[in-house]
DNA sequence: TGCATGGTTGCAGTATCATGCAACTATAAG
DNA sequence: CTTATAGTTGCATGATACTGCAACCATGCA
């Protein structure tokens, strides 16, 4: 157990997690991408992690490969809903989510289509 | 938040952790090191660490230290009632929280009077 | 068959962390 | 004052972890 606490001892990974407790969703590594703008192999490489710890389940689907939080044991379930409700000191989360819901926009059929659109979100954003 | 989950990343510390989350008991260093046997110095640095990362209370008593978990912020209290609620693969746990039962029998009117007694108490088994 | 693209990974550098040893502080008792 | 003991800490070492870069694999499409 105290492999889960390792893996969620990194700043990178927590916001994974949270992001994904907090909207009970799967997600891309494009779309983690654009929703957490940090670089795509170092998003893939604790995406890794978190996988082989047994917090995240994955499903390819095509060139598309999605994350979700695994559901069960239910401790681990306990543990999403404990970090889901944790207050937020600095904002970094909420603006993930922010940037999460904006990208969700662009699935189609409930899946994503298009790659790592950080760029262009930013034009649109101006 | 990350800090408290690298802070139970360290098996020690998580043993520390379960401990006293399951017995809603404070400890001192010396039963601390009878119940867990390990080092001294071993436990006083973790126990550090915990205490800097907000875990842990202390209180000074004569040549005593008490180490107890905090009582809030509400996040930390739900924390160790899920830590002391985890399923326990190997028994490590259930073996510390024997010796630190067989260890809160040495104390006079709820106190620590004792050092270390490791020793002894392996004798007293035999 | 060739290309674009979502995703992965080997390598090297740097930082962080846990541990053992030994020296140290602080407090109580004779 | 001296001694025993509960607890702390500086130092050196070995192990682990995170990151950036670049090369790579896998899939879909023209």
């Amino acid at each position: 157990m105290q492999d889960t606490f390792q893996a969620l001892s990194d700043p990178t990974r927590l916001r994974i997690i949270r992001l994904l407790a907090s909207t009970h969703e799967q997600a891309c590594l494009c779309e983690l991408v654009d929703s957490l703008l940090e670089p795509q192999y170092k998003l893939s490489r604790h995406l890794k992690i978190l996988r082989q710890t047994g917090l995240l389940d994955t499903e390819k689907d095509g060139r598309w490969v999605y994350h979700r939080l695994v559901s069960n044991p239910d401790h681990l379930v306990r543990l999403f809903t404990l970090i889901a409700g944790l207050p937020e000191p600095d904002g970094i989360y909420s603006a993930d989510l922010d940037r999460f819901e904006q990208r969700l926009a662009h699935r189609d059929g409930g899946r994503c289509r298009v790659g790592v659109l950080t760029d262009e979100l930013k034009s649109e954003a101006v």
